[in-house]
DNA sequence: ATGCATTACATGCATTTGCAATAGTTGTAA
DNA sequence: TTACAACTATTGCAAATGCATGTAATGCAT
């Protein structure tokens, strides 16, 4: 509980400000990158879930992205209306829909992770290989994700 | 140019995954540690930087923050409302408008950092100081904050 | 001094967001 | 079997967001 003096504080030593600020700049790089290949950068992650494994409902979408519920439901009406996939009825229990994608949508999928992946290196671009691997692996210990 | 399968994609993997994920873990962290000393989330950054340095005008608090300027103009208005700061006329030029943080403002800020420094190393607890202080620098280099 | 680009800030408005509430379904325990 | 809790998905609505535009002030070149 000791006290922090306001004018010792430095924005840039917080991994908080840190991570919020990577995050915008991602955001608004993802964000471009996907308009130019007619994707709606709100359901890309949606998208690439959905192209690794589909018919599974959407709380199980949700679920691997970290989204809440009615986020996933309006996403999955965006890629429905966009003809990107399709909900069918799960025909082990009626109150929980299965969503596939349809032919567009996984050709649309297959895009992705390149460009997922050419984001994240312009993004990481000042630091060295072993960097790279390093911050992976630490954001990794943070977020939970680590030797599952 | 290489291709990616979407088979081989690892989320986790992902350095933006991770970035997004831990964004949103420290966005709740914070909302609930800042209500507790009623302090708006949206607006605990402004604060911070008045804390710092006020009598600055709002396209500088922006600056500083990486907030577009129509975010930091409601932001001082809820700061204004909220009694935490007041505008007054800048000397130098009438088209720009000074922020000050009022006593009450003051006071608040000062409670601020202590909170962010405990909710970062709440989200930080499974790292251990070495790593904690490598994967900052490693943000800092990725944020272009690094060695200025 | 005049005209024009730029600066600083504010805001109208359509879209998006998130919370809470709803509807329908299923499991389960009495 | 009935009642009740939990599950799955959706949606109404108020609030927040972001874009584009507006207003006023200033700098600067002619």
């Amino acid at each position: 509980m000791t006290q922090i003096n306001l004018k010792d504080f430095r924005r840039e030593d917080s991994f908080g400000f840190l991570i919020q600020t990577i995050a915008r700049t991602l955001d608004e790089k993802m964000k471009i990158e996907f308009e130019k290949v007619g994707v709606d950068y709100k359901v890309f992650a949606n998208l690439m879930v959905l192209g690794q494994q589909d018919g599974i409902n959407q709380r199980e979408i949700g679920q691997r992205l970290n989204f809440p519920e009615y986020f996933t439901s309006r996403n999955v009406d965006m890629l429905v209306n966009a003809g990107l996939a399709e909900r069918r009825p799960d025909p082990a229990s009626r109150r929980s829909l299965l969503v596939f994608l349809t032919e567009k949508g996984r050709a649309k999928a297959e895009e992705l992770p390149s460009i997922v992946r050419d984001v994240n290196k312009d993004v990481l671009q000042g630091l060295t290989d072993a960097e790279r691997q390093s911050v992976v692996g630490l954001l990794q210990t943070v977020a939970g994700v680590s030797s599952e």
